[in-house]
DNA sequence: ATACAATAGGACAGATAAGTCCTAAATTAA
DNA sequence: TTAATTTAGGACTTATCTGTCCTATTGTAT
């Protein structure tokens, strides 16, 4: 995977939560999502810190995007939590590998990163909410029928 | 980085060896490449069991191609450090994300681990060889100054 | 006020990658 | 044979990622 699990995480429980705005508690995310609790804890007050989400403690407390899910990309959460440059840097990681001295897959890595990094600036929570709640409602309704 | 540093360290050091097919010491290997020693051992040590190299012991010993460099390609040297399935899996880790149920970049992330699949296939350690390694180890000691 | 519910945050444990160290085995040279 | 050299291989640190646990803090409801 180009991403760390907890990435995967982060962009799986933003787009779990609800669409209307109102807060959902981390263990309700975590058992919806099957991820481990503690752990997507930890993860969503990274979140609060990066200021994609906020947080209420207490009962009636938990988590909700501080932004529309649409408008809140994929690249920015994948910067959260790995960095704003966790794409730079030779695919071999050859230290000298660049204009004077590229690698023989310099040009197709770089090619290709900007692929990425472009689908990455394109695509938002809300794309991957609408891939969630296909598969979710297809968990569901294991027995009803399949629906594209 | 795609690659682990141990692949990227496999490869540097198997386009370090010399072309004429004499051995080559591992601590020869490692001050020119600057790599850590003992790790860089280890890891040839690997590709000696991947058949990619071959080594011989005491005086007069050290590591050497089993084949020409332009038939080991850098594909090869990825499998053997990383499993022959290391670009499979969403990009996201997404369980769910396949021909069905798409992520928002499984589309173009499939497209971009072909491209570097092929490059990969293509691409050999006579091209590395190319890259004139020498500068890494200029490039290090003009900014850092040498390390032991 | 009190009890309860939930996030905040730190300490801790396990797995894996990165890197070091020591000893054994093999090869060469005297 | 003996000594020196070099790979083979295992045990051992170190760092990071993953995951758990415990306590404090904050908020709601009674």
């Amino acid at each position: 995977m180009l991403f760390t699990t907890a990435t995967g995480y982060a962009l799986r429980a933003l787009a779990g939560l609800p669409e209307d705005g109102s807060f959902c508690l981390a263990k309700d995310l975590a058992a919806r999502l099957d991820i481990p609790g503690p752990y997507l804890a930890k993860i969503l007050q990274g979140l609060v810190q990066s200021d994609l989400l906020e947080s209420v403690r207490g009962p009636k407390g938990g988590f909700r995007l501080t932004r529309p899910a649409h408008r809140i990309t994929v690249g920015e959460v994948v910067a959260a939590l790995e960095g704003p440059d966790s794409l730079d840097g030779c695919i071999m990681g050859f230290p000298t590998c660049g204009g004077d001295h590229p690698c023989p897959l310099h040009e197709a890595w770089g090619a290709v990163k900007a692929q990425v990094a472009t689908s990455m600036t394109e695509a938002t929570i809300r794309d991957l909410q609408l891939m969630d709640l296909r598969h979710l409602k297809e968990a569901k309704e294991r027995s009803g029928g399949p629906r594209t």
